[in-house]
DNA sequence: ATACAACCTGTAGCGACTACAGGTTCAAGG
DNA sequence: CCTTGAACCTGTAGTCGCTACAGGTTGTAT
């Protein structure tokens, strides 16, 4: 079996065990957010279940959104031995998770009225009554999106 | 007054009047977005009204989240002569509009999970029952986002 | 021993801008 | 008319988060 070592995976397998491109695994590890791994004699990386760890919680990270700087942010504030009683770092964390969550509603928000407006558009469009195509009328005329 | 010259305004003139930033204009020309206005004897830009217009579609073009490719494809199908009556080109426009509101919905549905899965995060975080910081905890084990 | 998949590095490309640096032109005030 | 300084010009490089090569080396199964 390709990848199985003892005790390590290939990269490759960790990138099938992840769902993430290998590519985008050595693209990680030049930016910084993951270590780089150990490496078997011909040069080849090595990864233990803590890398798979963290790759996983790279993956997650950027599923909801979070830059790959906030990311790295995370990762520091969970190697941290979480001093003065498993309290000052998690509220890092959720301020973090907040602003995070601020920027998806915003988004959330700016794509709600393209709907709307796009929606429109096309629904004018299907009932044709205007001479011209009213979805170029829209564009060129529109004053507030 | 700057800007203002005999039937045409400079692109900073353009720019404030669009809300389109001026570098943007100028790579909207350069990426063939926007044709070469014509320039003055020193080579500065000069738009006149149409050039001001197609600017503004292209703007509310991009608000609605069409790519340049499809920006570039609206125009062209709005430069048309418009065929056979009034009609094949609104056809094409409204299946681009068509794709686009498709994108625009599943974006939408990609950013509603990622805001209930960041709420719920942060909310466990709230009423810090758990020793470990929930949502740290969150990203390291979950298994489906 | 050989074949061939999987790995390696380094660089360049994408989309949609944005930000310079270093130089030229325009328009208004004196 | 001349000077000032804001606005313009070109060209290049940087951003973000990947992705896609090219051209070479290693690992592993037969």
């Amino acid at each position: 079996m390709a990848g199985q070592r003892g005790g390590g995976i290939s990269i490759g397998a960790a990138a099938r065990g992840s769902g993430v491109n290998i590519e985008t695994i050595r693209f990680y590890e030049r930016s910084g957010l993951l270590a780089a791994p150990p490496r078997t004699a011909g040069g080849h990386r090595v990864y233990d279940a803590d890398g798979v760890k963290r790759l996983n919680f790279v993956r997650r990270a950027r599923e909801l959104g979070f830059t790959l700087g906030q990311v790295r942010d995370l990762l520091a504030l969970a190697a941290k031995p979480d001093t003065s009683g498993a309290e000052s770092s998690c509220t890092e964390v959720a301020a973090l998770a907040t602003i995070q969550l601020d920027s998806v509603r915003g988004r959330l928000a700016d794509l709600a009225r393209m709907e709307t407006v796009l929606a429109a558009m096309i629904e004018r469009c299907a009932h044709g009554t205007v001479p011209d195509c009213p979805i170029l009328e829209a564009l060129f005329e529109a004053e507030g999106v």
